[in-house]
DNA sequence: ACATACTTGCTGAATATTCATTCAAAATAT
DNA sequence: ATATTTTGAATGAATATTCAGCAAGTATGT
């Protein structure tokens, strides 16, 4: 396949398939060429998910980009700028979709604070989330985090916001159960947790998101034995 | 003090210093000069670490490396092989480094299985393993795992072997205890939590050591609330 | 004791490679 | 016709690797 894209006609092919989903989108929205841009980039920073996943981040390359892509040597520095503008792009557009989604999935919850805990942990192991692709992306940026504020700022995914939540849950679910935690360490256990598993389903061969999400419901039930949870793991 | 290692002159006093701490070494072993060898192995390890946490994997160089050590740019090729083979062994050493210490912390503990586990969490926490820089070098590793079989051999620092312990003392404390959670879903979640916990102190900013530490004493004593900890966090 | 050849560790300039970026020209859309 | 998007070859910067030679030590012979 990498060879295939690496020839013109092949890629032709490729991006005539890519042109007619693009018409589509155009028919529904008004300026089609805004569209089309803004597809491009949305193609792009898939196909830069897929470098980071399949090559790491050292090894990404513009060329294993665009070759991903099906387009030409020169086009990232077309839409992004610059490399390193296309993996904040790709940064941002992976935090922005965890942060909808468990956000989303929260409101979609009860007004309980067990099933709004079970709903985040849910979403945590959701399909749409939690593919081995993603997960590889994400991690590659951990390892750059520490070096570069910008990616720092934006790994926090699960971040201030996040946290807060967590700890009113185990505050509110303290105070129904009558547990003797301190709420800020446990709070802090229950979302390191979720990203260890995380971790160790990219690291890990034989782990499956099913037995990560369970072994996550395992521990927040033995950690809150009043609350069981009313929708486990599937 | 990197301007400083640039100029040969001073570079020349650094590396009388060194020979001087080498010269006691060689009135112990026989052979000065293999020792001298492994010193200088060890040196540039030590350096690649800093490296690796100062600019993360991607921007590691060679150069760097060897201007950390205050040695010249040839350097590393003379005792590594090439660039790709100190980052091996390097990653041996931190992998070795790691096993080893939670090992020994394991022997010392006592026969009860609640003991054992506190002593490897603290393990996890102690000064010498759980620095700031090791940790960024840690996850520069875990970050490019995924595409090299290699690293990702090594980077289950937390092993099979480990796993298993953990596993065993799920199984006796369940035993003990008279608990009801299935165990290797339980361990599980109990050793992805402290890897968890690493990844957050690397990236978090108010985060500590001890903090951590607390943390997951915290949600340990929840999961086996019949098993208080002896030895807390200090 | 001294000189000679030999070994080891190291240096740093030269080389080769990889890759982001640029840009003139072609293709495509409006 | 004009503007936009895309191409792909050319450029240049960064950097891993090579290697001829230097320096300091070590053994051997006289």
């Amino acid at each position: 396949m990498n060879e295939a894209l690496r020839n013109p006609k092949m890629r032709t092919a490729v991006k005539m398939r890519a042109g007619a989903a693009q018409k589509d989108v155009t028919e529904v929205e008004k300026k089609g060429r805004k569209a089309s841009k803004e597809t491009r980039r949305l193609q792009l920073i898939e196909a830069t998910i897929d470098s980071l996943a399949r090559r790491g981040y050292a090894d990404t390359t513009l060329a294993d980009v665009a070759d991903g892509a099906g387009l030409s040597r020169g086009i990232v520095n077309f839409h992004f700028e610059s490399k390193e503008k296309l993996l904040v792009a790709t940064l941002q557009f992976m935090a922005d979709e965890y942060a909808n989604h468990w956000y989303s999935a929260l409101e979609k919850a009860g007004e309980r604070p067990a099933d709004q805990l079970w709903a985040l942990v849910a979403a945590d192991f959701d399909r749409r989330i939690c593919t081995k692709r993603k997960l590889a992306a994400w991690c590659a940026f951990w390892g750059e985090a520490k070096s570069r504020p910008t990616y720092q700022a934006l790994c926090g995914a699960r971040d201030v916001k996040y946290q807060e939540i967590v700890v009113s849950l185990c505050a509110r679910l303290k105070e129904e159960g009558g547990y003797d935690y301190v709420v800020e360490p446990m709070a802090l256990a229950v979302s390191t947790m979720l990203e260890g598993l995380w971790l160790r389903l990219m690291m890990g061969d034989g782990l499956t998101r099913e037995k990560a999400h369970e072994a996550a419901v395992e521990a927040i039930t033995a950690m809150f034995p009043r609350h069981i949870a009313r929708t486990g793991p599937k």
